[in-house]
DNA sequence: CATCGATGTTGAG
DNA sequence: TCAACCTCGATGG
């Protein structure tokens, strides 16, 4: 999935264009009809995002609890207000986007008459919408509200801006008390959390635990956030072998795969991208925001050297996700 | 047109 | 350990 930059991207766009606004809702797809009803004629008074899962809540302290799980999507249409953040990290994204090789988030600078999706990576829908864009097609026979295209389980329209969900592993109403419980079972976000006790609590669950570190990094109960490709990447960064116990990684190298989660978490909420190789020159730089290929130190990357030692680079499942890793640099 | 896979999680066996 | 679930772009015939 989006992993958890994405997320706390999504919910700055939705702190900016849904909450404070009163939304009618609806399921097109009609697997959410009746909690759309129930959330017509309601207003969207906050929103918050724990690890994977966004909360947001509306009128009588009711709220809609949204996983996208591995394929879901967010699609936000007319005016949306453009997080600066987000605004400068896209005009850095503008030539990645037409090779569509990163469709993270389009968005234009501008933040009139935009669409935007965050999510999954779709990158021929990202194209299509790009291209729209920039010939102006979209907003000269732009409807209100935009079509329905595809499966959208969830709709929150405003007066002026159209959100679009489609695919999420969980779309529900929760009570403030499910809510509440839901998040106790997350491990600390260090966008949520104090960075001190995250660290606290991160390393003294890994160092009591015989499972593999290459599984604790994915457990959301341990630390929230962490999917597939930043697994992979924190593994390399601190030339681990995956398979050692949590408990027989020392401490300090514990914390530092805390510190470094909070540094790529906090560069992927900026960027929208999850870059995780440093130190690169200009040329090297271009190459890695350009392309997928060239922006991981070994995720997805298997059979090709290792970009530090030549070695070829692993590929296994493990927990039945696939696994990526340098046999040499991280023996 | 059919099949596959993907940044994920749950629950049955 | 494995299947199921959510969606759709890519791939192959």
């Amino acid at each position: 999935m989006p992993e958890g930059h994405s997320v706390h991207r999504i919910a700055r766009q939705v702190a900016r264009n849904i909450v404070g606004h009163e939304v009618a809702a609806s399921s097109p797809q009609g697997r959410f009809v009746e909690g759309a009803a129930v959330l017509t004629g309601r207003a969207a008074t906050s929103v918050r995002a724990v690890g994977k899962q966004m909360f947001l809540q509306f009128d009588d302290d009711l709220w809609l609890r949204v996983h996208l799980g591995m394929y879901g999507a967010w699609d936000f249409a007319g005016e949306i207000s453009v997080d600066p953040t987000i605004a400068s990290a896209n005009g850095r994204m503008g030539q990645t986007n037409q090779r569509g090789t990163d469709t993270e988030a389009i968005l234009d600078a501008a933040g009139e008459n935009s669409l935007t999706s965050i999510g999954a990576p779709r990158s021929a829908r990202g194209r299509f919408r790009m291209s729209e864009q920039t010939t102006g097609l979209a907003d000269e026979d732009a409807t209100w509200p935009p079509p329905v295209v595809g499966a959208v389980r969830l709709r929150l329209l405003t007066a002026v801006t159209c959100a679009d969900l489609r695919g999420p592993t969980t779309c529900e109403l929760q009570s403030p008390d499910e809510v509440a419980a839901t998040i106790a079972k997350l491990g600390p976000d260090p966008l949520v959390d104090d960075l001190a006790e995250g660290e606290e609590r991160f390393t003294t669950v890994v160092r009591r635990k015989p499972t593999p570190i290459g599984l604790l990094l994915m457990d959301q109960t341990v630390v929230s956030g962490i999917g597939n490709v930043y697994r992979a990447e924190m593994l390399f960064r601190a030339r681990l072998n995956p398979h050692t116990p949590g408990r027989d990684v020392p401490e300090e190298i514990v914390r530092g795969l805390w510190r470094d989660w909070v540094r790529l978490l906090s560069i992927g909420v900026e960027t929208g991208q999850m870059m995780t190789m440093d130190g690169l020159d200009a040329a090297g730089y271009r190459r890695a925001m350009a392309s997928r290929d060239d922006r991981h130190w070994v995720y997805h990357r298997a059979g090709l050297p290792c970009r530090v030692c030549g070695t070829e680079i692993a590929l296994e499942e493990m927990a039945a996700r696939k696994l990526y890793w340098c046999p040499n640099c991280q023996a």
